[in-house]
DNA sequence: CTGAAAGCGCTAACAG
DNA sequence: CTGTTAGCGCTTTCAG
């Protein structure tokens, strides 16, 4: 019935031509509509809605340098924090008009400097994103000096806009809530630290504020991933003397995976050792035992680093928000008990 | 020290005289390399290289007629199998050198409307989406008779090229499954059906099932949105006699909910009544109970209808695939006993 | 208030 | 193999 190759869709010129104005007075009666005498206007839009006209960006991007498009770069949306985060940074953009490109890097540099790059191919008018690193990302640097409008989500860093917690006040308020409980020993887990700027503040929170507390110092774990718990590392740090009482999880999918790997291996949680997240992903409270974590709202953090970047595209403004972050008690930390560490007598060490 | 207004980025004139050739070849040593001598392209690249040129993509767009981009319209993130089927996509497109714009709809048929508009106006190549309702979407017939390409994701339907999972078998599948634990009386939750073709499908494979194992007929219970359970609804229905002793709930953050009610309310999962959820999203596996589902496999989902998506671009094809789903086992759903609605009797209707 | 003309950055078509 | 030329669709001076 209708040919493979579909006629292109009318341009500016057919409308003007069928209004029987310029191809200027078009494009004004969409544009800018206050410099047209009310007939015209009303005139050309009536015409370009019979043919089902818009204008095409594209042409306009290329006239006009503003290509209303913004890019969002996420290490993954399997983390539910960052899902939440690009619904608050998509609705702002929507609400101003701009559209949102986007990709993730899984935590990978190569492919956050990749990602960048593609998506800068597209003219975008800034750039959100979450790094690895903020110090040292040669990306981040790219970017700037390429003078492209940009605002770090998650990662907290001075020499840039950025819209994040506090990770170390967060941390902070995590040990005060494990110390309150009782707990003395600490242990932290993480993936490797130089893919993640925040673990590393978070870890740097906890051991300042054990110190401070006077509580025995914080040991530092690395995983394999930022996500996954290594059933092996995990054993090994149930045994001896110093074990911890209570394990602080740099994330939520992270401390899911430890409860999990624990209760595994016959540990119970809380009764045997308590494990703490971050993040305060929803799913948290639906666990068993429901997940002791700091909220770190994604949905606000995506809206506040899209203002910022809005603000910095119309304003040049660079400002930072620091988004509130909120201690979330679940049952998967416990107060600690003297006995509790019975369960680990019997394991031999090998 | 440099101003507001950074300099514009290097353009293919510039290189070309930087380079001493055409920009014609400048283009092609990006392009078409195959149509250069080595010595002439590399020295081309080499000087771009230097002047940190990349073609920009909206001059190259607006000429060549692709923009190498594609668009995603997705009802929420927020639930883990859009996020999951986002990943799919994306990852496929970006394999093919295209980027990806998203935008989410909240299942609302008027910003689904809204969103393929703004997109369009961007000229993607194509796009995928999930709407509310398939068969009578008004943006589907837009989207069609203008002639872009577009691929549906999870959304069935005849008349176009989708990518999904059967949705009747698999609510067949659930209710065989729930037969054979020894539930007669099934109830199926969902929200409105008018916004989502899914959750009717799911409807009739589970009556039609019901029907044909000769169990008492399904009745369906509304809830006010597609993710959250309304506590007077799940009450109502565990009073009378016909109490199902089974809920089969159309995805599972509803079906999250609904357990988490009918713990509020005094009612034990699975002791006292069964339920199972649809789409196998990964944190059923750590709930208490665990939660029985249908894996409706999002990032396969979303990696089929990207591929869809790119060979209708490039060759026409408008194929479907199912996508095939699998039966989740948890602890929501357990044996019948005719004893457990003990619990029940005790409930006095108001 | 409206029109004419130039050109954003790039590539396709055509020459050579 | 490489250069020349024209123009994608739009907006923006500048003139009226």
């Amino acid at each position: 019935m209708d040919s493979k190759r579909r006629k292109p869709p009318a341009s500016i010129l057919e409308i003007a031509s069928a209004a029987g104005v310029s191809p200027a007075t078009v494009s004004r009666a969409f544009n800018r509509p206050e410099l047209l005498s009310a007939a015209t206007r009303q005139h050309v839009l009536d015409i370009a809605e019979q043919h089902n006209f818009s204008p095409d960006r594209l042409g306009s991007s290329l006239r006009s340098g503003n290509t209303r498009t913004l890019g969002l770069v996420l290490p993954t949306l399997s983390n539910p924090v960052f899902a939440d985060c690009f619904e608050g940074a998509e609705k702002r953009a929507r609400q101003s008009g701009y559209s949102m490109m986007m990709t993730v890097t899984h935590y990978d540099p190569a492919l956050e400097a990749a990602a960048v790059q593609r998506l800068a191919g597209h003219r975008l008018e800034g750039i959100i994103l979450t790094v690895s690193d903020a110090r040292n990302s040669v990306v981040l640097n790219t970017l700037k000096s390429s003078g492209m409008a940009c605002v770090l989500a998650y990662n907290e860093c001075p020499t840039m806009s950025c819209a994040a917690v506090d990770n170390r006040a967060a941390a902070h308020d995590m040990v005060v809530y494990l110390a309150s409980l009782g707990h003395k020993r600490i242990a932290f887990l993480s993936g490797p630290l130089d893919l993640s700027d925040r673990a590393r503040s978070r870890l740097k929170g906890a051991r300042d504020t054990a110190k401070r507390l006077k509580l025995h110092s914080v040991t530092h774990h690395v995983m394999s991933t930022h996500t996954t718990a290594n059933s092996a590392i995990v054993t090994a740090l149930l045994r001896g003397a110093d074990r911890p009482s209570a394990l602080f999880c740099s994330n939520d999918l992270l401390a899911m995976d430890v409860i999990s790997t624990l209760q595994e291996l016959g540990v119970r949680v809380p009764d045997d050792i308590s494990v703490a997240g971050f993040d305060g992903i929803r799913y948290g409270t639906c666990m068993s035992p429901t997940l002791t974590s700091i909220e770190a709202p994604g949905f606000e953090i995506g809206r506040a680093a899209c203002h910022l970047l809005l603000e910095q595209i119309e304003h040049g403004s660079a400002a930072s928000i620091q988004v509130p972050h909120r201690l979330v008690r679940g049952a998967s930390a416990a107060a600690f008990l003297a006995n509790a560490d019975h369960h680990n007598e019997k394991i031999t060490p090998c």
